[in-house]
DNA sequence: CTAACTGTATTATAACAGTAATACAGTTTT
DNA sequence: AAAACTGTATTACTGTTATAATACAGTTAG
């Protein structure tokens, strides 16, 4: 099951999306499947402190990828076979990677440039090749 | 001289950021070096066809960073020298370097993998490695 | 059935970012 | 000095995010 006491909120990004992702994230490894129960809007919004609304946005959005499945009155249950699993998964680190490409290309850096500022920077601080 | 006509605007991300951005990719580059004067905000706005005060923010924030010099009633004015045009160039990256390492990080991904997506996504679409 | 839970919908408020319109103040040019 | 430019400051509008209160509807457990 997922465990979302462990869901460390931060200021950086809307609430409702890193709610999005650490679901996705869950199915993405394994923690959760098909068939599995999520807590209610109501006591996930409890236990993570913030507005069942802000819990609902990003529930309502698992369900327009088609990842949950919602009915009033009962609990909402992933819906993900291990096909969309892994497809959630590509798709997770697909669109790091784009993003991360189009930042990279958009300050002019060569591919081998990029390639090399990742690996420098991978395990820490770079070494200054220049002033 | 700084060719802003050749500036052209997106909607991912703010317009301030992005004029800023320009005006430190041309101080890295070479483009416009310590004297030089940049277009009166009206000047520029007109040009990009944006509020002067887009215009305004991003030249308030170049001064804050001592990029820009400005004076009420007169053009404001770039003011760095060679070593900050290449710490600014070596910033521009390294801050691209460092938002890309920590997205992919996140995404679960080791380096190895994540140099091999990027490798895969710099020129177009990714080989589907699964479904 | 009833009570307590569940999801859903609506409306409102506040904070913030981005953009815009306008007025004010100083410089430059004539 | 006057006109036309320049930077600066204030205020306002818009959209997004987050929160909140409330109401309604369906399910589940007793």
């Amino acid at each position: 099951m997922l465990r979302f006491e462990e869901l460390i909120l931060d200021n950086n990004s809307p609430i409702y999306l890193q709610i999005l992702r650490f679901v996705k994230q869950g199915i993405a490894s394994g923690t959760v499947c098909r068939g599995d129960e999520l807590p209610s809007r109501r006591t996930l919004s409890a236990l993570l402190g913030v507005n069942p609304n802000t819990v609902q946005k990003a529930f309502r959005l698992l369900e327009e990828e088609g990842i949950l499945e919602s009915r009033t009155g009962a609990k909402s249950v992933i819906c993900t076979d291990e096909a969309a699993a892994a497809r959630i998964c590509a798709e997770l680190r697909e669109s790091d990677a784009r993003l991360a490409v189009q930042m990279l290309r958009e300050s002019g850096l060569t591919k081998e440039g990029a390639l090399a500022l990742i690996d420098r920077f991978w395990d820490g601080s770079p070494e200054r090749s220049n002033g």
